[in-house]
RNA sequence: GGGCCAUUAGCUCAAUCGGCAGAGCAACGGACUCUUAAUCCGCAGGUUGAAGGUUCGAUUCCUUCAUGGCCCA
């Protein structure tokens, strides 16, 4: 049936080259929007439209075709949206209704004429020029349900963005969000800097990277895992507040909140503190929502996430007392932790230390409480090999996760920036992968070396760009809102 | 990586206990000068994801594989 359907599509395109048209044309001029036709001429009546002729010239995709004895209504879908364009058989020009005659659902015309409105009111062009700009070969999915499979969805983004309106809007918003963050940060006078993505050596963050390899340097190579080291490399040389909003990639497993790779904004701010960063992870959290929603609660799922300043803050150390049931005695108590660590049935939990047992079991026990956006406070060293030590207790470091509808949005911390600090904890790590951690941090020399020279007290965060935008769109899934997200290769 | 579910016409979906594989939309032919998922008449369209097995007979039951979805790790 689609073989049938292609073939007689390629003969109506033979047939007009045979009349000397090209069925691909590209000499037609459009000047109007069928959305700013809609706003700009909204109250314009019948006859005022008989009165004074408004022209236009409309560009699009021919989404339906009603056919009506001597006369033919188009919907025309365009970047903006749809226009109905009615061809009359004696008010359109012969060749131009003729031609109108051939459309198939799918085709690309320009269109011009001037604007009328239908019996029913529907503002519309009366058609009084018609070119066929690109015969489409292929028949589109279904007017009502429209295209639904997911992995056709994902595998042809191309049809899914023709029939389905609500994912165009999704990448609408995806690009406000971006642009919100961008202005945020330029309007505090950050420096927006491009940090590499291909790294000899990766880290910033406890996660397995991609390897590739450079074949006229014959060196391996990995993608990016975060650019926190680079940016804070930057810091040392006094720019001293920068931030990277690209594609970072890791090699995990693949979830409704994981691809592959994912957009990562990073933000780092000299003589600033990690309670600096909460405040204003409150107000560009804030912002966006208003920014996207024009009011600070939005609908997620079943759950209507609240956006309004404070959030809420707990330690780990109150998350593990008020939901893990541990008492405060037991929360430096290696075996208690480990007889909590398999209530949550945590794997492996006898080859984790304090700090990350601490962790495991807080995220196990709290984390899908965590609904309303809260601040996640005061991590265990072990897990923080960034981190800056808590002054007021060396087991803990100055840092924040923020949690929003059960998951982690954003993580943040005032840096570390003694380097003989910053040398052990990397050979903690060191150890920790040679005993098996996959996502141990590798040492980095040339880090060390710039802490040397001297790191200003600094905070840092990142934020998941992608979840943000899963938030802000009521996505389900990471897929909904990357273009092409990873899948296997068609069969 | 594990568990569950799905895969049937271009799209969205049916098919009773294992008994001739169907509908709507799209397409094709026709009627129709105000449609908005137009309506009406007619016609056509299938490797039932792939391979194998059980059976007189498999979309249906079994095995393996592929792809996708949800949950868990």
């Amino acid at each position: 049936m689609e073989e049938r359907i292609i073939s007689q599509r390629l003969a109506k395109a033979e047939a007009m080259r045979a009349d000397g048209e090209n069925p691909y044309a590209n000499d037609f001029v459009v000047k109007d929007l069928a959305g700013e036709i809609h706003s700009k001429h909204a109250e314009l009546t019948l006859e005022a439209l008989e009165a004074t002729p408004i022209p236009v010239s409309i560009g699009g995709r021919v989404m339906a075709i009603r056919k009506f004895g001597k006369m033919r209504f188009l919907s025309i879908q365009d970047r903006s949206g749809r226009i109905q364009a009615n061809l009359f058989k004696n008010l359109t020009p012969s060749p131009d209704f003729e031609r109108g005659n051939a459309l198939d659902v799918g085709d690309i015309v320009g269109v011009e004429g001037r604007l009328m409105r239908t019996r029913a009111g529907e503002l519309s062009i009366l058609v009084e020029g018609l070119r066929l700009l690109t015969k489409s070969m292929r028949p589109l999915p279904e007017k009502w349900h429209g295209l639904t499979d997911a992995a056709t969805r994902y595998r042809q983004r191309y049809v899914d963005l023709i029939v389905n309106e609500d994912v165009r809007n999704i990448f609408k918003v995806r690009a406000q969000v971006l642009r919100y963050i961008r202005r945020f940060l330029d309007e505090r006078d950050y420096l927006e800097v491009e940090t590499p993505i291909l790294q000899p050596l990766y880290g910033g963050a406890n996660a397995r990277p991609f390897k590739t390899h450079h074949n006229t340097m014959d060196m391996d190579l990995y993608l990016r895992i975060a650019p926190e080291l680079n940016l804070k490399r930057l810091v040392v040389g006094g720019l001293h507040r920068v931030y990277d909003l690209n594609r970072c990639f890791r090699n995990e497993g693949i979830s409704t909140r994981h691809n592959p790779e994912f957009t990562l904004l990073e933000f780092y701010q000299a003589f600033a503190t990690y309670q600096d960063l909460m405040e204003m992870t409150e107000d560009l959290l804030h912002g966006v929502v208003m920014e996207i929603h024009g009011a600070a609660s939005i609908t997620y799922g079943e759950h209507t996430l609240d956006f309004t300043r404070p959030f809420r803050r707990i330690s780990i150390y109150e998350g593990l007392v008020a939901h893990a049931g541990l008492t405060e005695a037991q929360l430096h108590d290696r075996e208690a932790l480990l007889a909590a660590a398999r209530r949550y049935e945590i794997p492996k939990a006898d080859q984790l230390d304090v700090g990350h047992l601490q962790l495991e079991v807080f995220e196990a026990a709290a984390e899908h409480l965590l609904i309303q956006p809260t601040f996640v406070t005061d991590f265990p060293l072990s897990v923080s090999p960034l981190s800056r030590r808590k002054d007021s207790d060396p087991n803990l470091v100055d840092r924040f996760e923020l949690y929003v509808a059960g998951r982690e949005l954003a993580n943040a911390f005032s840096e570390l920036n003694d380097p003989v600090d910053q040398r052990g904890r990397f050979e903690a790590q060191v150890e920790a992968g040679k005993g098996g951690d996959e996502e141990a941090h590798p040492m980095d020399e040339d880090y060390v070396r710039a802490l040397e020279y001297g790191l200003p007290p600094t905070a840092g965060e990142g934020i998941g760009v992608d979840r943000l935008v899963m938030l802000l769109t009521n996505s389900a899934s990471i897929r909904e809102v990357i273009l092409f997200p990873l899948l296997r290769p068609e069969a």
